[in-house]
RNA sequence: GGCGACAUAGCCAAGCGGUAAGGCAAGGGUCUGCAAAACCCUUAUUCCCCAGUUCAAAUCUGGGUGUCGCCUCCA
């Protein structure tokens, strides 16, 4: 598999440090409000590239960690009148309901930054102890100096950095590109005791600790939105090489922005749709199908258009996975010959879809590898067929589509008396050709969010 | 000022030197009592523009144009 590196600017093939086991860290949400499908984007891009690196056969370590101590959270506390504790218990609930909607695994582990205090603090210690990093005033800094290779991720050179800097002139801050690890507490901010005051962690350094604690000094994946590049990634690569004096992350891999009208979506800009409105409307999986239906590493424009086409691509293939499970009821049972020619062509599909993946999960080619074979199902499926074959497609069709964490959603209900009696009325004023009553039950069914089907084989009952 | 990304049909989107995948939408047809679903056919002589390299360029090179992003919290 190939895997493009944002430290090369290079596509590499993928070789984990540990035969057969990747170690893969994700940056997690700061957990101070509800997520937008921004948010959304690295949450099922990297769901897929660990569901695909398991569907390979790899053992895969998945991290992904709560910023639950933040100056947001603080500050959405001090508006709602609460402490930053439940701010942060709150936003972790509504975030797990939305990540559960979106199908996405639970990591292996998922660590807090409250709860990894201790671990933070000896990280910074190290990074003091070594002369990369310098209390002032209670703080304590990064010295951004200290690291030779300091850009070598963003590539941004430091004296360019320091040009066109923006930052804060702080007089607490030895150069301008330094960099927060330990923020003494103002006056009723939460706290945690150190040997530099009583304050907190700044945000860069809780990934370095909590990486290094679940992974290792060295592990194989850290991904995350573009925008996290710099500084957030660069910082951790300063704090962990020169803490560990190994390298850090191996792959590093970040996804492109979600846009509204061609203008990235974020909270503070104030364009973001959150997925809980989203999913109210069209159910959460289209939003899942759309970060598939796209190179991971591209700009996504999002609108409604674009939803209701994907909520529409979508219906295709629960169409054809209904489809067979219709059709295996009425499917003969004996094995023809010539049924091994067409699972051979179906697998195929099979071939391309991995071929598209090994390329830098290249999911939109991946998913065009899924509608070919839904297109072959189409056309080469009857009512003629065997048992065997129509459950040999139903099985590649799930196969493919759980890497992709999609078609999760088919309901087995079961059909209610009340719409088995109307279907059978309509049957029988069918038999006696009784057309407009027939067409009065059929449009009384579908009021009640029934659709029928009559097909050769039967009639097929779908349900809302 | 530094660094970077993107531009392919009505919409979305692959393509990475060999003559434009796939999905949505639209139109026509087959099937059907009518539908639905499905299938068949149609919809980019051309990939932002201009040069160049090559037998061959959407793909490589150079130069433009436009849009966006990072350098401040951000996925």
């Amino acid at each position: 598999m190939k895997i493009y590196n944002t430290l090369t600017r290079k596509k590499e093939e993928f070789v984990p440090l540990e035969d057969g086991k990747v170690k893969i860290y994700v940056c997690g949400p700061t957990v101070y409000n509800y997520i937008h499908i921004g948010n959304a984007r690295p949450l099922c891009v990297f769901d897929v590239l660990r569901r695909y690196l398991e569907y390979r056969g790899f053992d895969v370590t998945f991290v992904q960690n709560f910023t639950d101590i933040d100056d947001k959270i603080i500050i959405k506390a001090n508006e709602e009148g609460v402490t930053s504790k439940e701010i942060a218990e709150k936003y972790i609930k509504e975030y797990k309901i939305d990540v559960e909607g979106l199908f996405v695994k639970e990591a292996t582990i998922h660590p807090k930054a409250t709860e990894n205090i201790g671990e933070i603090i000896k990280f910074i210690k190290t990074l003091v102890d070594k002369g990369c990093a310098y209390e002032s005033g209670g703080d304590v800094y990064f010295s951004t100096k200290s690291f030779d290779e300091y850009g070598k991720l963003s590539r941004q050179p430091l004296d360019d950095l320091e040009l066109g800097a923006r930052i804060d002139i702080d007089e607490r801050k030895r150069e301008p590109m330094d960099f927060a690890l330990w923020k003494k507490a103002k006056e009723g901010e939460p706290f945690w005791n150190s040997p530099w005051s009583e304050g907190r962690p700044g945000w860069h350094i809780e990934c370095s600790a909590m990486s290094r604690r679940y992974l290792g000094d060295t592990f194989d994946i850290h991904a995350g939105g573009q925008d996290l590049i710099f500084p957030h990634h660069e910082n951790e690569i300063a704090q962990s090489e020169c803490a560990n004096g190994a390298p850090f992350a191996r792959y590093w891999m970040h996804n492109g922005y979600i846009n509204v009208d061609n203008i990235k979506m974020s909270k503070s800009a104030g364009n973001f749709f959150t997925v809980r409105d989203v999913a109210k409307t069209y159910g959460y999986e289209p939003i899942r199908y759309l970060m598939v239906t796209t190179h991971y590493r591209m700009p996504i424009n999002y609108s409604i258009e674009v939803i209701e086409q994907c909520k529409a691509s979508l219906q295709r293939i629960y169409t054809c996975r209904e489809n067979l499970d219709f059709l295996l009821t009425n499917a003969k049972s004996k094995d023809e010959k010539q049924e091994q020619e067409l699972k051979t062509k179906m697998a195929a599909h099979k071939d391309a879809f991995i071929k598209a993946m090994d390329d830098d999960l290249n999911t939109a080619d991946g998913i065009t590898a899924v509608f070919e074979l839904v297109s072959d199902i189409n056309r080469l499926i009857n009512t003629d067929s065997s048992k065997e074959l129509i459950t040999f497609c139903a099985d590649l069709l799930d196969e493919l589509c759980a890497v992709f964490g999609l078609l999760q959603n088919r309901k087995k209900e079961t059909v209610s008396d009340e719409v088995m009696a109307l279907v059978e009325k309509r049957t029988k004023a069918r038999q006696e050709k009784d057309w407009a009553l027939a067409d009065k039950i059929r449009d009384e069914l579908y009021s009640m969010g029934v659709t029928l089907e009559d097909t050769p084989q039967g009639i097929k009952i779908n349900q809302k």
